[in-house]
DNA sequence: TTTATTTACGAAACCGGTTTCGTAGAAAAC
DNA sequence: GTTTTCTACGAAACCGGTTTCGTAAATAAA
């Protein structure tokens, strides 16, 4: 079903007014060229009649689409839900429609994806890449084209333009050091990608929290969300289970911690007593699970707006460039009883 | 940061091979028009190239985008993050793209971005209606401009067109004769608009049961979530104060479950067995919740995809035209401990 | 008063494709 | 062998705006 033909063009104000369609278009976007009288004229025949642009002849013509794109891996989780909230915010108000694609944590439609924005589609792009992007080809690419692109979250470090984080570092460090405070000595490590660049700092910081109290660290000390879900959560279970079994876990990522909660559940293992669970979550039901989850919340809608709003900024600037910086926002530690202290 | 000129256009192409324009176009579309060879040797040129199309030029042209709009209240909700996935699922796999954007309850938003959607830039529309809505003006006059639309969930009886929805009645009525089977007597319905009409089927089904069971209805029996979220949260807690205190909830709509476990939490009542709670609700952590949360869980994914769906393929066929019937897809009640039996 | 600027607008090219329509040559029908 | 039908392609109009550039009239500067 095609949009109908006859739509009310600028031609026909045109013509009913008397005026040029060059006059027209200028009246309408408020160009100093045209006089105020004018402007009234036109634009009290704009509502009478109820013209709207066609956006695709605009863009066509401008070379730019009041358009951005957002590629994420998927949105079936909090943080990323959050972010959007903050994007379509500013987006909202600066007159942007954003475009949505979520990659599912795979490099080839990311590939995809970033490819079909070299056709000009969007004026601008915010990222965060999918666990098995690890080379930057293809953003390159884009980028060259002179579109810009602002990274949120998960970012790809070489490339050189603005990155909106969290202190993943530092909070992984300040969680791991208050489960050495609580007494955990054995604390587990649940990783979701071994290249992410959030994933390897986030085990960093605990891997520091973990010398500085003179605790071994050694492969065993993390465990991998790569593959198969349903293996990942047995070899969860089977660490649970083991005579050396953790008594403390660090969730890297959302969805690693109800993994966990289930498997304690299944093993009767009891959280804290047995085990102590603490997870990089934005869940808002973190209070009122059983126990009340321990989580490291990010600053979802502020880094969403954030990355919005400077790729705006450059999007309105003539000569504006995204400099090479990474902006960090802080997360928020919020102590729940499935720590102890 | 504008596109850059220059990019590589039909107009190079056709002239690199000797060619017209209109033949590359139509060889580039596979059109019948053209012979195997120089679709093959267009092909290879553009390949080699590295050429895309510009999209904007293409609508302009051919009248149609590849573009459907998705407009919903909110997007921090599993319902809808869940119905987007569903909705990007037969996108992706269509070749659409897909705008979204979030009304946050308001009538009026609502209605600027259909009325921006009267300018073609989308091919069709999916839309959940704000709490607000109650007229259909705005629907009208877009679906009158000969863009389809497709309901999900909230949706406008009046509209003569699809609407994908689950079987509010009849769950909200099975829940609700669970409670009372578990000998509950003062039921409390949590209410959050009195004019959508997932709202009124879930509480007429709720109605039902009362009747069927031989139990009084009165306005008593409705706390609406309308207004402010702090006032009414402690309209909540002083209804579960009262001497008359509800032995059970059901909350109509997910977000209403957390004031709920709050309330309860901070007034000693304990889950079920001074108050029972029941919920619409599609959050992953429902089985952890202490305690876990007996919900009416709604198909998200398959009402988006099935949305989606039938939207593309009214797009797809010249006089396929969207019939004015709903398609109800069925939700899962899911027994849990907010409940005894 | 003459010249230099401004102001306000129109003509036409342009954006980069799609679509319609016309036609030469090959193939098929008579 | 002539007429008809396909096949494969090109020319040009078109989609509906934007942008460049030129200019007459009004205003300011000299």
């Amino acid at each position: 079903m095609k949009q109908q033909r006859n739509n009310l063009t600028i031609k026909m104000l045109a013509k009913e007014l008397g005026l040029s369609v060059s006059t027209i278009s200028k009246a309408i976007s408020n160009s100093h060229e045209i006089s105020d009288s004018t402007k009234k004229r036109v634009n009290a025949l704009v509502q009478k009649l109820n013209y709207i642009p066609n956006p695709y002849a605009s863009s066509l013509g401008s070379r730019n689409s009041k358009t951005i794109g957002v590629v994420l891996p998927e949105v079936t989780d909090s943080f990323f839900a959050q972010a959007i909230n903050g994007i379509e915010s500013v987006a909202q108000e600066k007159g942007y429609h954003v475009l949505i694609y979520l990659t599912h944590e795979s490099f080839e439609r990311e590939k995809k994806i970033l490819k079909d924005f070299e056709s000009g589609r969007v004026d601008g792009v915010l990222l965060s890449i999918s666990k098995e992007t690890t080379e930057s080809n293809h953003i390159d690419a884009l980028m060259n084209k002179g579109i810009p692109l602002v990274f949120f979250d998960r970012v790809l470090e070489e490339v050189a333009t603005t990155k909106i984080t969290t202190n993943d570092y530092d909070s992984a460090y300040m969680a791991t050091t208050h489960l050495i405070k609580n007494g955990c000595k054995k604390i587990l490590f649940l990783s979701f990608s071994d290249s992410l660049s959030i994933s390897q700092k986030r085990l960093n910081g605990y891997k520091k929290a973990l010398l500085e109290n003179q605790l071994k660290f050694t492969d065993k000390n993390i465990l991998s969300f790569n593959n198969d879900a349903k293996k990942d959560y047995l070899r969860l279970k089977k660490k649970l289970q083991s005579p050396r079994r953790p008594d403390a876990i660090v969730a890297s990522v959302e969805k690693l911690a109800l993994p966990v909660y289930q498997a304690c559940e299944e093993l009767q293992l009891r959280i804290p007593d047995n085990v102590q669970v603490i997870s990089f979550s934005n869940v808002d039901t973190a209070a009122f699970l059983n126990p009340p989850l321990t989580t490291i919340t990010q600053p979802a809608f502020e880094m969403g707006k954030a990355a919005a709003a400077l790729l705006v900024k450059a999007l309105g600037r003539k000569n504006f460039k995204l400099v090479n910086e990474e902006i960090i926002i802080d997360a928020t530690l919020v102590f729940r009883k499935s720590t102890k202290g």
